[in-house]
DNA sequence: GTCTATATCGGGATAGAC
DNA sequence: GTCTATCCCGATATAGAC
């Protein structure tokens, strides 16, 4: 730490990053990585060996952060509604910031399924207890009657789905950047106003 | 006509559906289409010249399945509380049996957004219409205070993601394959209610 | 640790026989 | 139309000098 500036492995990951994130994993190229990181190719093959390595630290990387906020957010104090708002506003400004992001978890969970699970626990994270805590708030707090697992794909859905299909809404619709940005900063009311409508209809009494 | 037999052309291309859905643009091969369809390599040259081409094809036809439904069901004269049941419940099941469908587009979206406009005039989808009829839908038939386009995009999220995400959803939960299809059966019901419930929330008096 | 040079392979594409 | 053979480039990866 007594240097501020990032090391050379450190420059390699962060233009792996990018690379990665906006190409895929087929279409990530190592030449690019290194010219994005500064360096000579060998290098990165120095620091990571092969190709699936570095992906691999990438893929963790942008899986950790994905996950850590849902994983604090819905185990935190507040109320279930309080979550919903904390989760859906967080989760738009983080997307927007990242847009290659949840694309690029998506496809690599298709190519390499079975390294999830290694990655739950790198990250502490359980699934179990995550919807134990959303079971109880639905059903408790708010004694509502419906499933909370589908509730909870809903947030989801609601929250990713407008990020990933970016190109398609602004190409079907014209919009320009600016008024996606705009359309994103409504959603942050929009969404938690819809979810939090839909729940009362699920009172019981 | 007089052949029922698929030609060499269609048999390619019904191979090139299934490894660019599968593998994307950069992961698919051109040999394994050959392969997958049974033919020499030169073949796929000769009939489609170039890959690029030959995606072209096979995104065209994605892109038009998918939104040929959206279109003529939205279009239709139902209820809006009709249209968004017989929505959800054909796209469910047209996804299930074509998962990689959704994930496919998208990433071509981000790959050849140019590409898109030539496509809404080639299979006759009118954005501008579809989302006037929905504006009329939701303001003067249903009489409700919400942002139609907000209601559009919430449709199609909670009907694209929960496909989309299904390795997602099954290494987090540890779903069979029986549970999540009995999972994505039981959307059919819980998508458009949740959405009427939210619905209600809006409406004028 | 960082570079140059090179090995090795695979994939897209074409030429040309049949 | 369909095949074999081949070209050629680009990409991963390694060897080895500095």
């Amino acid at each position: 730490m007594e240097n501020p500036v990032k090391t050379t492995e450190e420059r390699i990951l962060e233009a792996a990053k990018r690379v990665f994130h906006a190409k895929g994993y087929d279409g990530a190229r190592m030449q690019e990585i290194a010219d994005e990181a500064g360096v000579n190719k060998s290098l990165v093959h120095y620091y990571y060996r092969n190709k699936d390595n570095i992906f691999q630290a990438v893929f963790e990387d942008a899986f950790a952060q994905l996950i850590a906020a849902l994983n604090e957010i819905f185990i935190s104090e507040r109320t279930f509604p309080s979550k919903i708002e904390t989760f859906i506003s967080y989760y738009v400004t983080f997307l927007s910031k990242n847009p290659y992001l949840p694309l690029f978890i998506l496809n690599g969970l298709y190519e390499k399924p079975e390294q999830i699970k290694t990655m739950f626990e790198k990250i502490h994270l359980s699934p179990d207890h995550l919807m134990q805590q959303i079971h109880l708030q639905v059903k408790e707090e708010l004694n509502l009657d419906i499933d909370p697992f589908h509730i909870f794909i809903n947030i989801l859905a609601l929250s990713i789905f407008p990020v990933v299909a970016r190109p398609l809404i602004q190409t079907i619709f014209g919009f320009s950047n600016e008024q996606i940005g705009q359309f994103y900063e409504e959603r942050k009311t929009v969404v938690p106003e819809f979810i939090l409508n839909a729940l009362k209809g699920y009172e019981k009494r």
